[in-house]
RNA sequence: GCCCCUGUAGCUCAAUCGGAAAGAGCACCUGGCUUCGAACCAGGAUGUUGCGGGUUCAAGUCCUGCCAGGGGUGCCA
């Protein structure tokens, strides 16, 4: 079984060269996927080749797409072609080959999703999150997105190395080292090591306004510590410790688990032999004191005016310059066949700088992707930890799955009470999983809780209650959920039961396309439509009490929309349930 | 100055490489549970896609000029 787009695609490019018989070079023709229609009276899947055709050999558009109608091969596939508008072809599907496709498609244990990753490794670094700060709602994007990025790769065949760059090594340390030494509290520390770290964070960047000095111990403290300062090493190691502790319990909550966890730290011991090299191979210079890296703009446009600075004046190292450590070390250590960065907009300019840099330095042959997101605010503004002014990812979790609970309480009181936390919880949390997901993650958002928290309509718990409903019908058919293949391949049904058909067999499309795009809302957008023609077909027709050919077919269709739906959820990295 | 992003219904957002009549959800109104789960379904109302020009058979999408907002731009990450 494969994607049908692609089949289709294959049929009408068949079709045009044998209707051009070489007007056009193989390689000059233009590559037209097959669409899915917007509307179901234009078919099921449109062809715009005519289009693309009528500019290169000079014939208007409309009969280009009667010819290739009229040159169209045989195939089962097809029930019915049209040419309508201007141009277009349009494609009905034969519902007993729709039939066959969704068989193949429950048999296969991808789903049908094309494997274009067999064989392949990326490596996917996400998450990031900088030590000794407490998580907010701002770190759940590059959390969350690139989690659902690693279920895409890996539902296509990748191997994956899902990466957790950790900001362990920055100047926060110097800051917080001297803020512990002047104001730090052992019970706090012990009470609630984050909080004591975020308020010491604080002080700092109120005293440091009124005095300059504090900056400047800081930047000792910091050079201390990376020149191997026992005592405030072993305070780094604290505060490292510490922050992973909380970290852990909230990637637990989340559902997100890391391959690898190479923070910045890790890397420090590479980066001297990585200057040498930058200035032995004469990709950096000295400029003022520091070393950087210039480009012109055949490396990118506007690049020709940053250069990206590796080493300042001080002699110290910077992010770039780990940045450019990591890749060396992923190359030498994984030779991976691409290399993903969730990171925010903010960040464009650096990895513009850093993929220039390491094509410069010939460092990996790995495709080098930047799948950045847009930046998250408050109402009142953008948040910042120093500030002290963000929403806890914690208090975040809680509050959804408290709504959660509320809601379970009253719609299922029969369920015990450790179902109903359960429940509750995942719920909750994929609420507001999903509630990030499912936007583009290029748009910038305002958080609001109410939106976060939505329990209604394009929502988790839409998608996990139609999946409960397909396991109640399953339960309740027992044994008898075992469809007879050859009645369930008898087509057509009712139109729902068609509607049901043709939207699972489009989840390969709606998963590659994701994947490629690099964007997990398109996904979302799949799955709630599915659910949307699963429950219009639910609240018509009858599944268990109709009779046995339609029985059987339609058990099947609930199988095949369970199988999917938890499949699709799972992609994404939400959790399932059985009832809710 | 230079570079990047954004502007779509009252609100929050979608819209495939440019594809047919710009779609969802929320909120609001009407109807549907003695029948497999009503966290559901059916129906109703909502638009100068920031503004002007251009390219195209076709523009929310591409080009261009404005307006408004956000971000980045050598010693933070």
């Amino acid at each position: 079984m494969g994607v049908i787009q692609d089949h289709l695609s294959a049929l009408v490019l068949g079709s045009a060269t044998e209707t051009l018989h070489g007007a056009i070079p193989d390689g000059d023709m233009p590559r037209d996927q097959v669409l899915a229609t917007q509307d179901q009276r234009h078919g099921d899947y449109q062809s715009n080749l005519a289009f693309r055709l009528a500019k290169l050999v000079r014939r208007p558009p409309r009969a280009l797409a009667g010819a290739i109608v009229e040159a169209f091969p045989r195939d089962p596939a097809l029930a019915r072609l049209e040419v309508a508008g201007p141009g277009f072809v349009n494609i009905t599907l034969d519902d007993r080959w729709l039939g066959e496709q969704l068989l193949g498609l429950v048999a296969d244990p991808h789903l049908g999703v094309p494997q274009s990753g067999r064989n392949k490794l990326v490596v996917i670094d996400y998450g990031s999150p900088n030590v000794a700060k407490r998580m907010h709602v701002g770190h759940l994007r590059s959390t969350i997105i690139g989690n659902a990025l690693v279920g895409l790769h890996r539902a296509s065949g990748f191997r994956v190395i899902g990466d957790n760059h950790l900001g362990d090594w920055g100047t926060q340390f110097g800051k917080l080292i001297v803020a512990w030494r002047t104001w730090g509290s052992e019970d706090a520390f012990r009470q609630d090591p984050l909080e004591e770290l975020q308020r010491l964070y604080v002080k700092f960047d109120q005293e440091a306004r009124r005095d300059p000095a504090m900056d400047e111990n800081a930047r000792v403290e910091t050079a201390r510590l990376q020149a191997g300062d026992a005592q405030n090493r072993e305070l780094w190691r604290r505060f490292v410790r510490a922050s992973m502790q909380e970290f852990q319990k909230v990637y637990e909550r989340l559902g997100v688990r890391f391959d690898a966890m190479l923070g910045e730290s890790f890397y420090q011991d590479q980066l001297n032999r990585l200057l040498e090299d930058l200035l032995r191979d004469k990709v950096a210079i000295v400029d003022d004191g520091a070393l950087i890296i210039p480009f012109d703009e055949s490396d990118g446009k506007g690049l020709s005016r940053t250069p990206m600075l590796v080493r300042k004046r001080d002699g110290a190292a910077l992010y770039a310059t780990t940045d450019l450590a990591t890749i060396r070390y992923r190359e030498a250590q994984w030779s991976p066949d691409r290399i993903l960065y969730v990171t925010d907009t903010r960040q464009q300019l650096h990895f513009r700088q850093l993929f220039a840099a390491a094509r410069k330095l010939r460092l990996t042959p790995a495709e080098l992707i930047h799948v950045w997101f847009g930046v998250l605010t408050l109402p009142e503004g953008s948040m910042s930890s120093r500030r002290g002014n963000v929403v806890r990812l914690v208090d975040l979790l809680d509050e959804a799955v408290r709504r959660a609970r509320q809601v379970v309480d009253q719609k299922s009181p029969h369920l015990s009470e450790s179902e109903r936390a359960e429940i509750a919880e995942t719920v909750g949390v994929s609420a507001v999983k999903y509630a990030d997901l499912s936007q583009n993650p290029q748009s910038n958002v305002t958080f609001h809780w109410d939106r976060m928290l939505s329990l209604d309509g394009d929502t988790a718990p839409f998608l996990l209650y139609s999946l409960a409903r397909c396991r109640s019908i399953q339960r309740k058919a027992g044994g008898a959920a075992q469809w007879d293949a050859e009645k369930a391949r008898l087509l057509p049904g009712h139109p729902l039961e068609r509607d049901l058909v043709l939207a699972l067999c489009r989840y390969p499309e709606a998963l590659r396309s994701a994947l490629n795009a690099s964007r997990p809302n398109t996904l979302c957008e799949y799955l709630f439509g599915l659910a949307g023609t699963f429950n219009r077909f639910y609240g018509c027709l009858p599944v268990l009490k109709a009779e046995s050919v339609s029985r059987s077919r339609r058990l099947m269709l609930v199988g095949a929309t369970a199988q999917v739906l938890s499949a699709g959820l799972g992609v994404l990295g939400l959790g399932t349930l059985e009832r809710m």
